[in-house]
DNA sequence: TAGGTTTGTTTCAAACTTGAACCAAGCCTG
DNA sequence: CAGGCTTGGTTCAAGTTTGAAACAAACCTA
């Protein structure tokens, strides 16, 4: 089949998309760098902890949430756990597991730096967006994250349901 | 002032966004890197050579247009040129200035890992928006990027025109 | 035109990411 | 319960990114 190249409005949106995100990420990177001494996804890993129950997640479901491998985890925690932010804990009902969780430092740092990072996603994103753009914005990235997450290893509705893998903090 | 936190409708926009963003950017660079053998920002920098007039771009016209740094530029240059896909030119007028000129090899390439790089695009991300939707997406990158690229540096309109640091290919 | 500032680019070390390989522990199935 | 497959996690080397520092050439301006 000849390729279906992109149509003139599908490459400007696609560039458009392109440059937006590598820019916006840049930016937030910085700032957090800046503010919290961390790029944004060791901030978002302390911020999925913070919310999880007693702030603690193993590995692979925050890696799952996060969106990332699990050796990009590994080394990000180690870094953090350095840095006093969470400690590693053994998971007592799988001996393989490990656990990632938040120190109080971790979450003191959090506090401090959660105002300027709301506030610079706020002033680069929200506020250049109408309510309306913020719902498609949501719905589009929906979409998108959904055609990806296709596991293709998940079992079909009927089938069983999908097993936990592991209690929320396994402990 | 006190934080204007985000509503939970920005919330989910929010995290579904960076969510997709970051899932996205993922399965681009590991289809091109199986195909091309580099990450997408490699092949952009192919790709954007590829439509300048004689092939060809100033370093900093280049880091421009694709939102990086000059110094991530540099890098990646160096291991393009490297790998033969383009060549360092010296520029006549600005004994400072280094031109990126892709190479036969280089559009080669490009010709090569084309099609299979905008089946991916349009199978992860077009064919899963409607039409409405590829618009709206183009309009919320738009004002993102704009709100980043406030030059700050940038004279006022009515100041003398921004002077073009170097013509499109210097040559 | 000398001296100072700005611009274009590279360099360097430290930090981060990638993907494959590895190891251990859990989970079968015969 | 043994062998074999799967899962959870880390390790390692190679590749990439970052940001500050270094240079050199160009551009003032007195």
């Amino acid at each position: 089949m000849t390729t279906r190249w992109l149509t003139p409005e599908e490459q400007r949106a696609w560039r458009a998309y392109v440059a937006a995100s590598l820019l916006l990420e840049d930016a937030i990177d910085r700032q957090l760098q800046q503010d919290a001494g961390m790029p944004h996804l060791y901030y978002s890993i302390l911020s999925v902890l913070s919310e999880s129950p007693e702030r603690r997640l193993r590995m692979t479901d925050l890696a799952e949430r996060l969106k990332i491998t699990r050796s990009r985890l590994t080394y990000a925690v180690t870094r953090l756990e350095k840095d006093g932010l969470l400690r590693r804990e053994a998971c007592r009902y799988d001996k393989r597991g490990s656990i990632a969780a938040l120190t109080d430092d971790g979450f003191a740092v959090l506090d401090r730096a959660a105002p300027g990072h709301v506030e610079t996603v706020r002033s680069l994103l929200f506020d250049r967006l109408s309510e309306e753009q913020v719902g498609q914005l949501e719905e589009i990235s929906a979409a998108i994250a959904q055609g990806l997450q296709e596991d293709g290893a998940r079992p079909a509705s009927d089938d069983v349901p999908w097993r936990r893998r592991s209690s929320p903090a396994c402990s």
